[in-house]
DNA sequence: CGCCTCATGTAAGCAGTTACATGATTCG
DNA sequence: CGAATCATGTAACTGCTTACATGAGGCG
């Protein structure tokens, strides 16, 4: 699973530009996939460039033009690679884990600001997607349902988790 | 938060092998690292160059030799600028959450076969872990308890919903 | 007047993966 | 007798990040 592949399933499902796939990863996606710009503009280039997809270009008003990408049929039969790969599983690196695991290198008051800091971040994370959910729950299949309440009960949880870790310092 | 960061502070702990490291990284750190053998190789060896780890070799009898690594000074100075660096937010790629997400081009008995895999996966590691925490829980300080119950959480709450979720479909 | 959003890209660099290569010992 | 464990490493590649570069329009 790489950019490469969330970005042609993205185009299979609609014409977009690299501008809003980028921003496709900030909201829908930051639970599981994100990719700066430097990523998503040079990946469109190569899969275009090899007729996976294909670029027209959008004259706007008001608003600097835009680069339509549109998947072709071969662009379709490598995202069906991808879905018939094995699913791997998921890949984390939780800097906050890293640092309670060196807890003792770190002393108490700065270990307490981290925790909070992360708790109050968790908490907006968690506001987002369950305002995501109410805005567009109505639009979203079951499975992509499924999806973002994974995202939404992992920061809960890691918020109880260092909830209740506080107390106990 | 990257390869030489972890390495250094197991170091910081205790001399450990090239091996030893990534047999941590297997075990304790399962949940929020991890890093191949190409990876901690020629981590280890740019850290000795630059005098940041020390190595000497351990000849052992009926097993291969050993390269113990040691952290210097300067090794342990390179660790505290990692300590005071910001806390970066959890990055995750879930390939499972992208086949939810991109559930409608899948057919139904692929994706319940997924879930079903996914789901005995979750059981699986959920297990592991909460094994590791009655073994060396009474050996671990209250922040490294923490980090493990975050994985434990984390790794249950995706079983939750998956769970429920197939009932759903 | 300055910041935000919209919009597209490049260049340099690096961190990390995959695959390869080797070899002794122990256990079932 | 083969598989697993212990043990170390390299080479080629690649995907991704960071930083840079540009510029128009809208908003407060």
């Amino acid at each position: 699973m790489q950019a490469k592949d969330v970005i042609l399933g993205l185009l299979k499902k609609k014409d977009m530009s690299g501008y809003d796939i980028k921003k496709r990863f900030e909201e829908e996606f930051s639970f599981f996939f994100d990719s700066s710009y430097g990523s998503v503009y040079p990946t469109l280039k190569k899969l275009e460039s090899n007729q996976y997809i294909h670029k027209k270009t959008l004259i706007q008003e008001g608003k600097p033009n835009k680069h339509l990408f549109s998947i072709t049929k071969k662009g379709e039969e490598l995202f069906e690679c991808y879905l018939e790969s094995e699913v791997k599983r998921d890949n984390i690196r939780s800097d906050i884990c890293m640092r309670l695991y060196f807890g003792e290198f770190i002393n108490k008051k700065q270990m307490l600001t981290i925790i909070k800091n992360t708790i109050s971040q968790n908490e907006k994370t968690v506001h987002q997607l369950e305002h995501m959910y109410t805005l567009y729950g109505g639009n979203m299949s079951d499975t992509q349902k499924i999806s973002l309440e994974i995202g939404i009960e992992y920061h809960k949880s890691q918020l109880q988790v260092l909830q209740d870790g506080i107390q106990k310092l």
